[in-house]
DNA sequence: GCGATGAGTGTGAACGCTAACATTCCGGTC
DNA sequence: GACCGGAATGTTAGCGTTCACACTCATCGC
C-alpha cells in the first residue's frame, strides 16, 4: 500500500478520475472527454469508459472542476423577507429555473437590510465562485448599494423596478395598483383610503404611486394614506381607523396580509365588507379567496418573475450582451370583498 | 508577459495566496497560517502579511481549499414545499444557524415528492461536498428512503418525529394535537370533527393520531374525519361538510390554512363560529390571529426547530457521538374561535 | 512510396490551496 | 565554540480536474 493510498484509505475520498482511467485502461484525459465532450472519443473506448464510470460509482470531483475552470454553475441570491409570501415564491423560482438549466442556487437570506448585511451575503457568495447573482431585496437603496459594490459578475435586480436598469426583472406594481384602485373607482367610490407598506420597500411605493395615479386620472384626490409595514397587525390598527371614518367606504391594501388585518378590524367595528367598505389587497395569497369575505386582490406571477431574473442573469453570465428586462404585468382577480357604492 | 500572467489577465482571477506571499516578502504557506492559524507566526510578519491581503483585495480560493482538504464547511438541506409556512420558515432556520455558525447551507427544493427527485438532491449535494444533510421532508416514506440511500456523511431527518432515529429534530405533533383537542373536549364539546391533511405525511398522522388519543382519553368517540391536503381550498370543502351536520360542534383543522377554509364555509352557510362551531388550527401562522374570529391554534417554533436540526447534524459532522434527537413542544394558542358548547 | 491530414489518444503543466517535512535562526548550555 | 532545541519560516508534493499541446496511426492524394 504506498502512501497515496494509505491516506485514500482513511479520508475516504471517492473515486478520482485517475482511477477510472486505470480500469478502463485508457488516459485520464480520455476520460474527461467522455464527459465533456464525448464526440471527440471513439464509441467503442467511450462504452469502457461509461463502464468504468459506473462500476467505481465515480462523480465527477467539483472543487477540482472548479479550481481548473474557474466556473461554478452556481447561481448566488440575496434576499429578504423569506417569511413573507411573494420573496419565498420568487426564490423557489429561481431555484426551480437554476435546477432546470443545470445550476445550482445558493440563497442567502438576509435577517435586516443593511449595507454590511448585503455585502456580507455577497462576499460569501463570491467566496463560492457563482457566476452570477441575482438580488431580490425590494429595500430602496439596495439598487444603488448594490451597484456600489462594483461586483466583477452580472447582477441582476429583482422586484421594484420601473426605472429600466441594465439587469432586471419585475412586476409593474404600479399599473398593478392602478387596477386596483381604478376597480374600486369605477364601482363609484370617490375616495379609496390606502394601507402602504413599509416606506423604504420600492413595492410599497409604486403600489402608493399607482394608487395616487388612479385618483388623479379620474380628477379625484386620494383618500387618507394609513403606512402600515405589511403585517396583519399593521393592517389591523389601519383598519380600526379607517373604520371610525364613516366617509371612506373602500380600503386598497398594499398586500393581502394587510388586507385581512383591514377586514378583522372592520368585523370588530360591526362595518360589513363589502356593503359598507370594499376592500382590495394585492398578492394573492393562496389564502385570499377563503378571508371573509374573499379578497378581491391583484396576482402576480412571482415564481414566473423568479424563473425570469434566472433567465437573465444566465444570459449575462453567456456575454449575450442586450440589457435585458422582464416586466411582467399583474392582473386583477375580483371576489366578494368589492361592491358598488351605495 | 509570462504566458501565467497572459491567462490571469484573460479569466480575470482574483489575487492569490501566492501574489499575497509575494507583496509581504514571505512565503505562501505563511500568508496560509496567518489565516488558518495565526498563533504560530511573529506578530510583526503577521501585520505585513494583512496588510498585503487587505491591499490586493485577497479572498481564500475556496475551491482549492476544499480540493486540498476535503472539508466544505457547507451544509445540504433538502426540503418540499417552501411555499408552506412551515417548510419555509424551517429553512430559514436552518440557514441562520448555519451562518452563525460559519457553515454555508445549500437548499434544494423538492418540487414533489419522490425517490428519484430525493436521490437527485442528494447527489447534487454530495457533488458539493457538503459534510452533513438535513432532510426536511415530511413524507411517510422519507424516512426509510433516505435511510435506504446509504450515504457516508451525517443525515438529519427533520419533521414528523416520534420514533426515534438517530438523527433527528422534530417537533412534537401528537402532543400538540392533544393539547388542541383537548381544550376542544374541556370546553364540553362531545366529539370534535378532524380535517385532516394528506395521508402521506407524518405530520398529518401524528395530528390525526392525536386527535383520536385525546377523544380516547376521555373515553369519548372521535368525530368524523374528513380529508384534506394542507390548502384552504380543501378546508373549504370540508367546512361544506361539517355545516350540513348539526351534531359537529368543533372542529380540529390539520393546519391554519384547512381551518381558514372551514370558517369561511362555516360562515357562508350561516353557521356562527365559535357560537355554533368551535375551529382549532395548527401551526400559528402570523395571519391566524386575525382571520375572523381569531384562530385558535397551535404554535410551534420551526425557526428553532431549524437551529436544532442543525445543530445536530454539526455535532454528528464534529463526530460528538452521542445519538442527538431534538424535540421541541409546541404551545396552544386560545382565541376567539373557540367557545363552550351551549 | 512519401508527406499531408485528421481522428483518436496521451502527456505534462497549471489551478490555489494545505499537509508534511525541511530548514534557518537564535539564545542557552556544557 | 560546538551543540542543542524550539520558534519561525520555507520547500515540496499532493488534491482532481481541464487545457494546450504532442503523439500515433490509418487514410488519402499525388
Amino acid at each position: 500500500m504506498t502512501e497515496q493510498e494509505a491516506r485514500r484509505a482513511a479520508v475516504r475520498r471517492s473515486p478520482s478520475m485517475a482511477q477510472v482511467a486505470e480500469l478502463a485502461g485508457v488516459s485520464h484525459q480520455t476520460v474527461s472527454r467522455v464527459l465533456n465532450d464525448a464526440s471527440l472519443v471513439k464509441e467503442e473506448t467511450r462504452l469502457r469508459v461509461v463502464a468504468a464510470i459506473e462500476e467505481l460509482g465515480y462523480r465527477r470531483n467539483f472543487a477540482a472542476r472548479l479550481l481548473a475552470t474557474n466556473r461554478s454553475r452556481r447561481i448566488g441570491m440575496v434576499t429578504a423577507h423569506l417569511a413573507l409570501y411573494g420573496p419565498s415564491m420568487i426564490a423557489l423560482g429561481v431555484q426551480e429555473a437554476g435546477q432546470d438549466q443545470g445550476y445550482d442556487v445558493s440563497i442567502i437570506g438576509l435577517p435586516e437590510f443593511s449595507f454590511e448585511g448585503l455585502q456580507r451575503a455577497v462576499d460569501r457568495l463570491s467566496d463560492q465562485a457563482v457566476e452570477a447573482i441575482v438580488v431580490a431585496v425590494p429595500h430602496k437603496d439596495a439598487v444603488e448599494m448594490t451597484q456600489s459594490l462594483q461586483l466583477s459578475i452580472p447582477v441582476v435586480m429583482v422586484q421594484g423596478v420601473t426605472e429600466r436598469q441594465r439587469l432586471s426583472a419585475g412586476i409593474d406594481q404600479e399599473a398593478g395598483a392602478k387596477l386596483a384602485v381604478g376597480h374600486l373607482l369605477d364601482l363609484g367610490h370617490r375616495r379609496v383610503a390606502h394601507v402602504s407598506g413599509p416606506a423604504d420597500w420600492i413595492e410599497a411605493r409604486h403600489r402608493e404611486a399607482g394608487w395616487r395615479a388612479a385618483h388623479e386620472e379620474r380628477g379625484l384626490l386620494p383618500g387618507p394614506e394609513l403606512a402600515g409595514d405589511w403585517s396583519s397587525q399593521s393592517g389591523h390598527r389601519a383598519g380600526l381607523r379607517i373604520a371610525q371614518d364613516p366617509d371612506v367606504t373602500a380600503v386598497f391594501a398594499g398586500n393581502d396580509f394587510m388586507a385581512l388585518g383591514v377586514l378583522h378590524a372592520l368585523h370588530a367595528q360591526g362595518r360589513r365588507v363589502p356593503d359598507d367598505v370594499s376592500v382590495v389587497g394585492f398578492d394573492d395569497v393562496p389564502q385570499a379567496e377563503f378571508y371573509w369575505p374573499a379578497l378581491t386582490t391583484v396576482a402576480q406571477d412571482f415564481s414566473e418573475l423568479g424563473r425570469r431574473a434566472l433567465s437573465v442573469a444566465l444570459a449575462a453570465v453567456r456575454g449575450d450582451d442586450d440589457p435585458e428586462v422582464a416586466l411582467i404585468e399583474p392582473t386583477l382577480l375580483v371576489r366578494g370583498s368589492t361592491a358598488p357604492r351605495h
